[in-house]
DNA sequence: AATAGATTCAAACAGGCGTTTCAAACGGTG
DNA sequence: CACCGTTTGAAACGCCTGTTTGAATCTATT
């Protein structure tokens, strides 16, 4: 119990598709974003995954690793699905914090429905276990950094490294509210208005612009259609040029 | 099986501390609250009310007719608690939306560790089984139903009501991160920083200032402590009129 | 005190769970 | 082919779950 075989665990994994050992873990993903840990059973991933029961022991040693190696798994496939932004040298600040909200939106709403890995995490960032200190810190800071310079680039250093990180959250919180309580703000908001106002890309435009007029960087709300305009024009193609893996 | 006993299920309920009914209302609560519907044994609830086992079927049929009971509880107790505050006529609506926002936030995040009744209504919000309708309809929706007459009367009536709505969400998103995603945020920024800019007087204060500057109702951000000493001025004592129960 | 209903209790039930077993099947190597 | 480590398979093992049972206890009315 205490020594596992691990049988090819740490090297080349994760590339043929039939691995009985990447079947599982997909399998596991889903139903642990679906239905949580307690509630998601090692027989129902494994007939997802057509393998037998004993196989999850036999290349995990048992659930709770299972599920650890889930969520690693799928923060690790969704950093490649959806990377961050590049930008040239000399983009102006306004874009970029336009672009890095759209890929955020992208990653969290998706354009279908969004994907397991995203929901899976979105578990672990609600009720911490293990997992939850690795996904902080291979994937959530790196990208809370890269929003907290854009800040800091935007304000010129007017602001302080505490203060840049709290309009930081004001930024996230507004994105990971209709991620969160997605279906409780589908109950509050007309299904009609939802297309039209809380779509990824006018949410994206909408935050940026929210943001941009608290901090004086742009004239104040409302100003919506004047100011998607001159947002759309500077971001030019910042939606479509996303690998769509 | 179709019918349950039912003993004092509707009328004259939850008065004496030691009714029995109570004790298990308030014990599932927790326990819910703290594991999730799956995760909580009825065996562990019952411990914890001091009653056998049989009393969960005998009260309340089930653990799922439990459990929708418990939500229930929770947000009744919880309207009761801390109740919207209420303002004489004339009052303006920039301190309105300040009161608004420091009651919302100390009924998510307390004075003290927020208590079991919000963590369960939170989980009902995060993944919604049948309780969400109920506490959507008798608990959020009228609070946010407030605030949005509040972000109508600051604006003068320049924006349409999708509008006023899609503020109100970054509003309530930008509150609702630090509840829901606690934790993760803990990890994001050093632990004296979250003392001195994220309690949740300092954090109501900068919510209204963020939507204050964006609505161009305010001097944009950053001017954190003239801010914050013209908007405690203008707000008195709003955090403290709710009755400490 | 006797009765009838409401409530409590210990015990048991069937079922599903994570996990283990051990033999069978596989696949490359001598 | 014979060998041996790796991987799969069906079945079973305890354990814990929600739920039910039926008798014991309580409470209040007659």
């Amino acid at each position: 119990m205490a020594s596992i075989s691990v049988p090819k665990a740490g090297p080349v994994a994760s590339e043929g598709h039939d691995d009985p050992r990447d079947r599982i873990l997909s399998a596991a993903g889903q139903e642990f974003a679906e239905k949580g840990f307690e509630a998601a059973t090692i027989r129902d991933i494994c007939t997802l995954a057509t393998v037998n029961v004993a196989a999850v022991n036999y290349y995990f040693g048992d659930k709770h690793r299972l599920y650890i190696e889930s969520v690693r798994h799928a923060h690790e496939e969704r950093s490649q699905q959806i990377p961050l932004p590049e930008w040239v040298d000399g983009t102006a600040a306004v874009k970029k914090l336009r672009d890095f909200v759209g890929n955020m939106l992208q990653r969290m709403l998706g354009f279908d429905h969004p994907p397991w890995q995203v929901r899976l995490m979105l578990r672990e960032i609600l009720h911490p276990t293990d997992a939850c200190r690795e996904l902080v810190e291979d994937y959530i800071r790196p990208h809370f950094t890269v929003l907290c310079s854009i800040l800091d680039e935007l304000t010129d250093g007017e602001m302080s490294p505490p203060e840049v990180r709290r309009i930081g959250l004001s930024v996230v919180g507004q994105c990971f509210l209709y991620r969160a309580a997605g279906d409780v703000v589908g109950m509050l908001i007309p299904s009609n208005e939802i297309e039209n106002l809380h779509s990824p890309v006018d949410l994206a435009d909408y935050v940026t612009s929210f943001c941009l007029a608290a901090l004086g960087k742009h004239p104040p709300l409302p100003t919506e259609v004047l100011l998607n305009q001159s947002l759309s024009a500077a971001s030019g193609p910042s939606d479509q040029d996303v690998k769509s893996n």
